[in-house]
DNA sequence: TTCCAGGTACCCC
DNA sequence: GGGGTACATGGA
């Protein structure tokens, strides 16, 4: 199917697929990027206001891309919040403009973020390419190039350290185990149930929180990009980096309640704009 | 060689 | 509850 989205504001393929949400989106040379997203595999071009999805699927789903760019939000209303709030961010706002955080799948977000740890970015995207090769199901061909589905819980709780060795892990091996054992059965639906309004930031926090090789970073970020919890503000070491930068902040606790007293709801926003806004600067 | 990367578990006090 | 330290791996 292919879609076409007219009037995009806020909005810039570069900036959303580049600031550290997601690992699987590649860039391809006309600008566009090919992705996977549950079982469809999917292009999306951007070009002066008009979005245009490709996807595999065949059946409609104008309403999921909508919520997984989440494209009714109105990001130009946060921005300007923010900078009222804190005038300190304008510039991480303006050099990531076009950041959208992307509602993914909290399975593949938990996992890959326990990848994520002590580790840098080209090599956590090297890690999940091999475990999906390996692990997932093929699920087509886009372009010359076929593409795997993520591993399902089920998968990876069967699997043992020595059979993932190939994704070279590491230590973080038999994090995904112990995890991937925690999710299946009625796991999968509690961590889907975090997803919902009512659950509050906290307690998605402790539960997410209570997973094999999860601490406190791991579990913003999939509060963050997996769950709808925009208050989650991750620290990592770029985040260090900018608040000790911008703000002269480098006590980890005083980041923490700076963050949630000058950011408030929109905390994970304001950490996406830094993070990216840090890592583009080196 | 040593240092570092979207940290966490574990131990000690 | 804060403060060290080991942990797998690969690139600079």
């Amino acid at each position: 199917m292919k879609y076409k989205l007219t009037n995009i504001k806020d909005f810039n393929l570069d900036h959303i697929f580049d600031c550290g949400q997601c690992f699987r989106w590649e860039k391809a040379e006309d600008g566009s990027y090919t992705g996977i997203v549950g079982s469809q595999i999917a292009n999306v071009q951007f070009e002066s206001g008009d979005l245009i999805i490709t996807t595999t699927a065949e059946e409609e789903c104008r309403s999921f891309w909508h919520d997984y760019l989440d494209l009714e939000r109105s990001y130009g209303e946060i921005k300007k919040n923010l900078v009222k709030r804190d005038p300190v961010i304008s510039q991480s706002i303006n050099h990531g403009h076009g950041i959208r955080i992307l509602q993914q799948d909290p399975w593949e977000t938990l996992i890959s973020f326990i990848i994520s740890q002590n580790s840098n970015i080209p090599r956590i995207k090297k890690c999940i390419q091999t475990l999906c090769e390996n692990f997932g199901e093929q699920i087509g061909t886009y372009q010359g190039k076929t593409y795997f589905s993520f591993p399902a819980p089920e998968i990876i709780a069967e699997l043992t350290v020595e059979d993932l060795a190939v994704c070279r892990l590491g230590y973080r091996a038999k994090y995904l185990i112990q995890t991937a054992k925690q999710v299946t059965g009625d796991g999968r639906e509690k961590l889907q149930g975090m997803k919902h309004p009512d659950v509050s930031e906290e307690e998605a926090f402790s539960y997410i929180n209570s997973f094999a090789g999860v601490g406190p970073k791991v579990a913003n970020c999939v509060l963050l990009f997996s769950l709808g919890k925009y208050e989650s503000f991750p620290v990592d070491v770029w985040v260090k980096k900018v608040m000790k930068e911008l703000y002269g902040i480098e006590n980890e606790k005083e980041i923490r309640t700076f963050a949630k007293e000058t950011f408030g709801a929109y905390g994970g926003m304001a950490q996406q704009y830094l993070f990216y806004y840090m890592r583009e600067k080196e």
